[in-house]
DNA sequence: GTCCCTGCAAACTATTTGCACCGGG
DNA sequence: CCCGGTGCAAATAGTTTGCAGGGAC
């Protein structure tokens, strides 16, 4: 099990991307480039709304409605996954061939950290193949106390700095 | 690991659901105690409009915002918990004192089966302790195909009658 | 040039809240 | 009696959709 570190390179994220939206014959814009390309580039889990603030940055014009269809074509490629930890909105995360991983998160800071064990990951397996089911995905998070917080419980979280905002 | 089968009981449920209204000098009422009831009765997992259909039931009265209320409240003192399995509407169940346990959701027919594996409940209290995290609680959901649903893969899964509903 | 895409605003869905009246303690 | 609870409807929050104009191919 390890922290999972390495992104798979915006580019070849995009050039995926692009692929899908050849193969299904849907084009290639300013916005959707922009809009995934901030995305690819987020590295964590980031909200509609803050892609859109960050697209905006560049292109103000941008509209809620476009990148929720975006974020829509990058989850049907399997390029996007959205996930809903707190009670709040829906966070995305890049999911491309990134290998599969899980999530610890802190309930004093709310940090996410990302890991992957193969143990549980087979024990998973056995458990849906006893019931007689055939595994597609599984979804495991972990809440917890970070060190942070734990040490200094109470106050605010360093992790909160870590943990994008 | 083993399916689980048998419930704390809707009066014990009761029981402590009152102790809590008392306990923060909220009232028994009514609504409350029919709303609760019929929550604890409900075994598996429930949404807030089934909850509110059944309810309706005994006493055609009752709005949405009661129930809210009440499953907030309930949630509050630990007696009920919410999950958002597909990206429908939130789903709660009930938290009690029943041991915990972990989702196996047919992604085919949305049959939803309840399981418990110690081993993996092992590993992931080691795998956040290897991050340095006190783990709270957890989440995990497993999603694949339920043995009906693949056996006649197309067609209308049998376990749909067995999922409630 | 043809459609698909975009931005805007309206529509929707799930949930929450304000308020006047009701009822438990 | 008093204050919290209820039902209703209006208000929110997040997300989706309809439509007229714009842009990719």
């Amino acid at each position: 099990m390890q922290e999972r570190r390495q992104e798979p390179g915006v580019d070849a994220l995009m050039g995926q991307f692009h692929a899908y939206l050849a193969k299904n014959q849907l084009k290639t814009t300013r916005q959707r480039d922009l809009i995934a390309h901030k995305f690819f580039a987020s590295e964590g889990h980031i909200s509609i709304e803050e892609l859109l603030t960050r697209s905006r940055a560049e292109n103000p014009k941008i509209g809620y409605a476009t990148v929720y269809r975006t974020l829509k074509l990058l989850t049907e490629c399997g390029l996007a996954a959205h996930r809903r930890f707190g009670e709040g909105q829906t966070m995305y995360e890049t999911a491309g061939d990134t290998e599969h991983h899980d999530h610890l998160i802190c309930v004093e800071c709310g940090y996410v950290l990302e890991f992957h064990n193969d143990d549980i990951e087979r024990e998973q397996e056995r458990v849906a193949r006893s019931f007689g089911f055939d595994l597609v995905r599984h979804r495991l998070e972990l809440y917890g106390l970070c060190p942070k917080a734990r040490g200094i419980k109470g106050g605010s979280c360093p992790n909160e700095a870590a943990s994008d905002a």
